[in-house]
RNA sequence: CGGGACGUAGCUCAGCCUGGUAGAGCGCCUGCUUUGGGAGCAGGAUGUCGUCAGUUCGAAUCUGGCCGUCCCGACCA
């Protein structure tokens, strides 16, 4: 039976919020859990998780970063040290307050309870961000500046408790890695800041199929504590940011607070500049709602822990067998002697015991990039059955068996292509260059407002009023080749739009997740 | 944390107003038919009705607390 309904319902048009869960539970991804604000991530998402892990760990070795790990407890008094910070995450940290429980038998009823008992005299937060305890590690760990630089990253969990969850965009517990590095200079510092915050937009860019506006934060936005926040910023399809990863400079903000401090080359006690920078399974909800389409996920290849899979087509019970042993010696074949970006394929034959119409679905629901059908005709005549991801459900494209074992990477790459060339050219469509006032009240009444550029010298104050009135905030003050169109940052003017002041340089405007 | 809605089978929900201990569709299992496709027919299994307490001879149904989910707002490194 065909038809043309969508396999997501509903689509991104009618509901986009309601679309972005649909997608998440038809691509098995992850659940709510019993828990509050915390989710269930399932192997299909998890295994995305652990490809970004995989690959982003790599690259930060090759730049000179260990791991290590750090308690999940922090002591409350760590989080009193510096004042700012302490602010910033004040309202959102779990306590921990007792370390036993007691087990007690209701009498009538026969239940049991626990109750919390032994209550600590100095309470735990359980950690939202590990500065101050890796700040405490690296105050013990330097003694002199041939100490520097420290280069530490963990891949950890943190938890915020958040007002309002959403899986992967904002939940209350969450997997990330978090950068933590000291240094004798503030320009070391900076130059590591900056160097993370391009290793994430190319991150984003080659391995997502994510196009991001690298920027600074303004003073507002900033990381509570920090000197300097540069953020990427990825507009998915709803036409709202999301801060995708972010790298701080802390200056000597935290090593002041928490005494990481050093004999220098002089011989004078010196406070180093520390940074921190971190991505999160936030790029998980980030990818879904950048790429995924009315029929469900999209994986960008790179990420997809099946890249192809290969489905049986056994019409008839005495072709079943062949059929099964060509789909099986293709796998072997393309897991063998094809790569790509440096690792075997990831094939998967699906020979479970259902119609062939519904692998065909469930594939596409979860993102595969590549499916493959083979049946008893096209064994006969060499052939496999071609569909892509980034093109229709409905298009085939039948290729000699031999030519598609030779061209899978390029296949994968051409993918990989498109949707950051879609993603970008949706981007570039919805950043429009807004130089008067008048226009830019206008600009947020509309259903999903794009983004506005503009020529900025407002002050905080300005600023934060702007951003109330409209739910909006300054993304980013983009940095030097941020990618942004030549044509676009050529009709931003040189005057701010609000206070007719020069210019200091482009605001990037919009609404957030 | 404020305002609103909701919580019944794996999923989507009906039943609740007018208390008498559960239903549909989809999914699942079995069989037959079908087979380049999210199929059809027949049969079957599955729920301490979110939780705790109260009212009552009796509670999914009435009342209250708590927990959770969704939407709006505040908050969001």
């Amino acid at each position: 039976m065909s038809n043309n309904k969508s396999a997501i319902s509903p689509i991104r048009a009618e509901d986009f919020p309601e679309w972005y869960q649909q997608v998440i539970k038809a691509a098995d991804l992850a659940e709510n859990s019993e828990t509050r604000g915390c989710m269930v991530i399932k192997p299909w998402g998890y295994g995305i998780w652990e490809l970004i892990q995989q690959q982003l760990d790599r690259r930060f070795k090759e730049t000179g970063h260990e791991n290590a790990y750090f308690p999940l407890l922090i002591p409350l008094s760590y989080l009193e040290k510096e004042a700012e910070h302490a602010e910033g995450f004040a309202t959102e940290c779990a306590v921990v307050t007792h370390h036993r429980l007691e087990v007690r038998k209701d009498e009538l009823t026969g239940k049991t309870k626990m109750i919390p008992t032994g209550e600590l005299a100095e309470p735990y937060v359980i950690r939202p961000t590990s500065e101050t305890i890796i700040g405490a590690a690296f105050a013990r760990w330097v003694q002199s500046y041939r100490d520097l630089p420290l280069l530490i990253n963990q891949w950890a969990n943190v938890m915020r408790w958040e007002m309002r969850p959403r899986l992967f965009l904002r939940t209350a517990e969450f997997l990330w890695q978090e950068g933590h590095t000291a240094h004798e200079t503030k320009e070391e510092a900076v130059v590591e800041t900056r160097m993370i915050h391009k290793l994430y937009e190319e991150f984003l860019r080659d391995h997502l199929a994510i196009p991001v506006i690298p920027g600074e934060k303004t003073e507002n936005e900033r990381f509570p504590g920090a000197d300097m926040t540069l953020t990427v910023e990825a507009m998915v399809q709803d036409r709202k940011a999301i801060q995708a990863g972010t790298s701080h400079y802390l200056g000597q903000n935290f090593s002041k607070a928490q005494n990481i401090c050093f004999t220098g080359r002089s011989g004078v006690q010196e406070f180093a500049h520390t940074t921190s920078w971190g991505v999160s399974t936030r790029l998980i909800g980030t990818l879904i709602m950048a790429h995924s389409d009315d029929d469900g996920l999209v994986l960008p290849p790179r990420v997809a822990t099946k890249q192809v899979v290969i489905i049986p087509v056994t019409p008839k019970e005495d072709s079943r067998e062949a059929v099964l042993a060509a789909c099986h010696a293709l796998a072997e074949t393309l897991r063998t002697t094809r790569t790509y970006q440096g690792d075997a394929i990831r094939v998967h034959v699906d020979a479970r015991d259902v119609q062939g119409g519904q692998k065909k679905w469930d594939w596409v629901k979860k993102g595969v990039p590549v499916r493959i059908e083979i049946g008893p005709r096209d064994i006969e005549s060499r052939k496999v059955c071609m569909q892509r991801r980034d093109m229709a459900v409905s298009e085939k494209e039948f290729l000699d068996k031999e030519d598609f074992i030779q061209n899978v990477p390029n296949v994968l790459e051409e993918i990989h292509t498109n949707m950051l060339a879609r993603a970008l050219a949706f981007r570039d469509a919805n950043i429009v260059a807004c130089n008067e006032l008048e226009e830019f009240h206008a600009h947020w009444s509309g259903e999903n407002p794009g983004w506005l550029a503009t020529p900025w010298a407002g002050t905080a104050e300005e600023e934060d009023e702007l951003s109330k009135k409209h739910k909006i905030a300054i993304r980013c003050l983009p940095i030097e080749n941020a990618g942004l169109r030549a044509e676009l940052l050529g009709s931003v003017g040189k005057v701010c739009f609000l206070t007719g002041r020069e210019s200091e340089g482009v605001a990037i405007w919009g609404r957030s997740y």
